[in-house]
DNA sequence: CCCTTTATTAAGTATTCACTTAATCTTTGG
DNA sequence: CCAAAGATTAAGTGAATACTTAATAAAGGG
């Protein structure tokens, strides 16, 4: 497998290529361990290298997790794919919205166990990347216009935060996977089977629409 | 400060209240590390007590876990309530399951630390406790029951699984604040506040009563 | 008032783990 | 083709950590 055992001095366009395997086998790691339980041996194990190689690349298992986070935020702004949905009328985009982010969660159960970390933590590895502090402005400005759009043409109703509705959207397509094993325990439910996930994002959108088409008689009345 | 001194050989009394403290301590460590960022000795220290003590009461690192995570989800069905919900209509019957759930989590920030390292570890804990188990089924009764009086009379809408509605509810009032530190950081916005919260809970109650209350065209089309 | 039981502690121990030192091997630019 | 730089590894090291052994102190029943 691979040319047979690994050699010493070997080529950057094959040590780059060993970045990326350190990397992948960290974000394993993490995501199924959390920061604390994570073994950076374990890390050098899963990616196939000697474990000073993962010191070498990335300096200690602090910068490392950084560069876990670093790469799962990109990630996570790829799916919201909000770019694209600027063309689409209010509602459609919002419900793309809302499908887009159930999916990003779906596809990519390791983010969660690295966001859950992360926060035990108290942000204190993402504070220190600036590349993702802003990262998230173009995706609130677009939920922003979009609910504008929406409340003009009058199919949404007005006065919602759109920081309130980015919350709302993400918790109901992250609560279910990041608590799927305690809740699969106390309901009686696996809430990870194809059927369960289906049904649950028809639910999701179900619910955010008609919160969003609902005419609320003292909504936002501060 | 109490009596001075602890010395050896207490009253049974005395050490009742001890046994409570340990708890107490572990509660705060595990909530705020994690489980396996959490130190024994550290818990030792935090209840004021020797270290060998914690064993003699709780056996192991897990069995101590265990013990806090019982203590969590009691706690946790009584702010439910369910009980005294049930004399009143549906409409505010509901209202104030999200409510009291959004309590729940407020004010208890520690429950989240919990769950989310418990998730982490698949559940492995809890899974131990059969009082745990069956704790919810109540709770899913009397969502059950109360979605069904509101089809009757006309307020809500026909289709709702109890199971997800449960899920959604717990899911609004949860994610803000497990997420708290790195929706903080990207979002640039303090979800802690007391105004932040009562504009939380405000929009939550809003988005689940709307979805509720709405006639939806083709809702739980199975 | 003794003796069993329970409470409490002191002082280890074995292991795990993040990280370091220092060496060797390969490539590659000059 | 040599030398510097980079890639890779072997072999530690020291601190932290869950847990144990074994002793002591007091309570309380008979």
């Amino acid at each position: 497998m691979e040319a047979g055992r690994r050699r010493r001095g070997r080529s950057t366009k094959d040590s780059a290529d060993l970045k990326v395997e350190i990397l992948r086998a960290a974000t394993a790691e993490f995501s199924t361990k959390g920061f604390d339980g994570a073994r950076m041996d374990a890390i050098a194990r899963r990616a196939g290298v000697n474990i000073n190689l993962v010191y070498h690349y990335f300096g200690n298992k602090d910068a490392l997790f950084v560069a876990v986070m670093e790469a799962a935020y990109l990630t996570i702004r790829t799916y919201h794919n909000d770019i694209n949905l600027r063309a689409l009328d209010p509602e459609a985009a919002m419900s793309e919205l809302v499908r887009s982010t159930f999916r990003l969660f779906s596809d990519n159960l390791h983010i969660i166990g690295l966001l859950s970390s992360e926060n035990m933590h108290e942000a204190c590895h993402i504070r220190q990347s600036e590349q993702i502090r802003n990262l998230y402005n173009p995706l609130l400005d677009f939920i922003g216009e979009t609910l504008a759009r929406g409340v003009a043409e009058g199919t949404f109703r007005s006065g919602v935060d759109p920081v309130e509705l980015f919350i709302t959207i993400s918790a109901q397509s992250y609560f279910h996977l990041s608590n799927r094993h305690t809740l699969g325990f106390i309901l009686h439910r696996d809430l990870t089977s194809a059927e369960s996930l289906a049904a649950r994002q028809r639910h999701v959108v179900e619910v955010i629409l008609s919160f969003l088409k609902h005419q609320a008689r003292n909504s936002s009345d501060a």
